[in-house]
DNA sequence: TGTCATTCAATGACGTGTCATATAAGTTGA
DNA sequence: TCAACTTATATGACACGTCATTGAATGACA
């Protein structure tokens, strides 16, 4: 039943598990305190941030992601709330956004991803 | 401002949240279907189910899980009310309860382990 | 033994994610 | 050009996790 291959794969996933909870965790709350977003809300500004060119994003944006469609537009809805993004409709199909940072949030992005990689860069080593 | 190493470190992260999230998604669903549990209820039977000695269970359970205790106190009402687990209170502490499985809980652990080992080797590989 | 601090577990308010669906725009083909 | 289908995003109901707090039991110590 319990062979030793299934002892290591549990093993194994646990340790993804605690990894990612553990960062994930650390994460968020240090971008809470100094920044007042979320990690979900970072790892967003962090991929329009990342995608320099101005194609119709939401859609390729979630390709890039593990997140739902709908999670990215209730996140997008909160950044875009708190100021730090854009919708913009795009002429070519009307059905699709794409996102740009404001100024805020170029800055804000700035300023947290320094935060993140360090804390990255703790719990990965 | 971005380095090389930077950007790895973020890739490595993406990497670790994207076989984490396929990986929790399918067994979730997987379980959830054949058996009607999630994967967090799962893994408190799988905890309980490990530790054959006798001791006050929730709390030492509590260390080898990134669960919040509080979380685990809802999970573990879910599988009480579903009939798997059963709260029993420590005659040495009064404050303590331990968990042990019923015998649905063990046939039905017995069975998703199954399930949930197969589905890891096929993620984790 | 009485007080004060600590520990274990449960609970309620709340935020965020998911699923199913809605809305609106685009596409296809008779 | 009109249906039927498909695609992009938004939304509402709901489930689950977190935080802060509570209640109860224990420990420490004067």
């Amino acid at each position: 039943m319990a062979t030793t291959q299934d002892r290591q794969l549990v093993e194994q996933w646990r340790s993804i598990q605690s990894t990612y909870f553990r960062t994930a965790g650390m994460i968020d709350r240090a971008l809470e305190l100094k920044f007042s977003i979320g990690l979900t809300e970072f790892e967003i500004l962090d991929l329009v941030a990342e995608s320099a060119d101005a194609a119709c994003r939401m859609k390729q944006l979630g390709e890039r992601t593990p997140m739902t469609q709908s999670a990215m537009s209730k996140v997008v809805d909160r950044l875009e709330r708190a100021g730090l993004i854009s919708r913009h409709s795009c002429e070519d199909d009307r059905r699709s956004l794409f996102l740009e940072l404001t100024d805020a949030g170029r800055e804000l992005h700035r300023r947290a991803a320094v935060e993140h990689r360090a804390l990255l860069k703790e719990n990965l080593a």
